[in-house]
DNA sequence: AAAAATACTTTGCTATCCGATGTATATTGT
DNA sequence: ACAATATACATCGGATAGCAAAGTATTTTT
């Protein structure tokens, strides 16, 4: 049953769907990119890989949207923790607006 | 407000949904092409470009969700309708009910 | 007769997902 | 002790698909 066609096309509604994702978590807590996989997994139960957040994290910093930071850590690897902006929590707004508005319509 | 920024968003975000939409429309009749267009932006206020839709059509159409038949008219350019087929019948429920708990979450 | 609307198609540009690969450190198993 | 795994970040190339623009052709409007 087109199994390859829905895969797809779970990506391609991926494409649109991730940075409010991002957003949604990072409006709780600040998180780092390794942790943001784990979360969105568990949140969205979606497999994001790192090819893919790492960059749209990036992207995301460099609009203004996401503030990073890195942080030592006692022990292991350097984290480089990232939270949302002011800026970032308003387009995360209009995004919900505008998402929850062609998804009713969806379902009527 | 980063309007670029949600502009090129809402574009990301509708290449998931735009397949959903064509078969909403055309589980309720079919349609051709530029019939389809005007039908997507009076039931969900979205443009779309003839470039877009066109190679949409013919991709879903190679994939057997539809099923395309030219129709010549008494008067007029020749329309080529299309049909959702029983295929893209159940990879739109499959669709509608993945949009459906997304949307439900981003509402938690 | 010119302009606009109808109707479909193709081309080039761009954004972004994703698997693969790379770098480096820390922890766990044997 | 040492190999394997986990943690953590980054980058590259191939593939997908939206979109503006340009192209073809017919019909309707001005």
């Amino acid at each position: 049953m087109k199994v390859e066609f829905i895969e797809n096309w779970h990506s391609q509604f991926r494409k649109g769907l991730l940075p409010m994702f991002v957003f949604i978590i990072l409006e709780k807590k600040k998180c780092y990119g390794y942790e943001l996989i784990q979360d969105i997994k568990v949140e969205f139960d979606i497999d994001v890989g790192e090819g893919t957040l790492y960059p749209l994290l990036v992207r995301l910093a460099k609009e203004g949207l996401l503030s990073p930071q890195w942080e030592e850590q006692p022990s292991g690897i350097p984290r480089k923790y990232y939270s949302i902006s002011s800026e970032g929590k308003s387009v995360l707004a209009s995004m919900k607006t505008y998402a929850g508005s062609i998804l009713k319509k969806i379902n009527e």
